[in-house]
DNA sequence: CAGCGCCGTCAGGAAATATCTGACGCAATC
DNA sequence: GATTGCGTCAGATATTTCCTGACGGCGCTG
């Protein structure tokens, strides 16, 4: 019995290099290549494919939104979600909207096919190190709605500082603080934010709008 | 005559899609994948390949960079840029480098293999609407003097580093170097670009386009 | 109401990094 | 053939980071 997949790909590249990987396959088969979210919910519907290889990053809709309406009216079609994106938040949101699985651009092509035949069987796959780094997610920050929300008045106001380039000390002195109280603000955001090193801080700090890029 | 093909991309799905493509056409062998702009340097030296294929994101090394270095040493490999990125900035860098051709990943993959043979006979290759985008960058923008041109390599390859959050001794291992030189490129850099707190510099680099802010 | 967790505040000590100054060979360029 | 830019490194000192630990206040919850 044929597992018929449908790929929804946007990168004409990485869409025919997953058909042939498929096609190779004895057990499956490709039944159409779309290019946007509307299309794949379209030909879902109309073709009823057992397996939807779903690019994350699509136009007109994305691949997450995609999944959750093709997954509201067809339960039975499984979703895996193809990305270049492996963290968190992505996959967080991608198993929320019903995917089966998510595998990182790049993972190998032999963990495609796995998770195709897993997603077949009603099974779930996550690749590697992004079940754990979604299980910290979920433990840590998913709960709590935005990010910025989670850190405390002051710690919000040292990360712009910091984001603005000023020196501990300088914010220190703006603040009539002890420059370890400022320290100990950057270390307490950094650890739970789970941010490693300070230039992850800055793009955080830009991505939330606390400092402007340009 | 067989066209030897070297391939460099972090996506391990992207590559070896890449690979059964290439593989399929007669008149092309893949010699080998690597993952990143440094390890395509180092193959491309021992390997002789006749054309790179290069993602232009890749870790430790960009592929702008990488290509940079690979011509120098070596003017008869031809380098084709892949990238997500159809913006002229990346276009313009990418052939500033000296690469043969860029190809957006959303092309078809035919286009792949015409690119291949086309750089394979010297001559270069632009996908569809990027030419028109690319010229319309040149006449406008590219005279007001790009300031990532005011870096030497090193600089640029460090700032990438920095940018991507790693520390100096790390660096200083990837490269083999001194930390102490290490912090001499930043502070070099920092002194050209008249920057003089890290998180500008980290802000430059993502405007810059050295590392992707999300 | 007593414990729990978060907040704001700070310290000590070791390690890493930044800052400033200076140096050397080599290649290109003027 | 002197200057400038690059790649490379060192030493000394000032800052910052990293790790650990602390203490009172506040609000929530069993």
């Amino acid at each position: 019995m044929t597992i018929r997949v449908l790929i929804a790909d946007d990168h004409g590249v990485v869409a025919e290099g997953l058909r042939n990987l498929i096609e190779a396959q004895a057990d499956m088969k490709v039944i159409a290549l779309v290019e946007d979210g509307r299309e794949a919910v379209r030909r879902a519907m109309e073709s009823s494919p057992d397996v939807v290889l779903m690019d994350i990053g699509m136009p007109v809709l994305n691949g997450t939104e995609a999944t959750r309406i093709i997954r509201e009216r067809r339960p039975q079609t499984r979703v895996i979600m193809l990305s270049a994106y492996t963290d968190p938040v992505h996959v967080y949101r991608a198993l929320q909207a019903g995917a089966s699985g998510y595998i990182a651009k790049k993972s190998v092509a032999k963990e495609v096919v796995d998770a195709i035949r897993k997603a077949h069987e009603g099974r779930q796959h996550l690749g590697g190190q992004l079940t754990e780094s979604l299980l910290d997610h979920v433990l840590h920050k998913a709960a709590s709605g935005e990010p910025l929300q989670r850190l405390s008045s002051r710690e919000r106001q040292v990360l712009q500082m910091l984001a603005e380039g000023h020196a501990i000390a300088k914010i220190a002195g703006t603040l009539s603080l002890s420059p370890k109280t400022v320290e100990t603000y950057r270390a307490r955001m950094m650890e739970k934010l789970r941010i490693r090193d300070f230039a992850s801080l800055i793009r955080f700090a830009i991505q939330q709008g606390v400092t402007p890029l340009e």
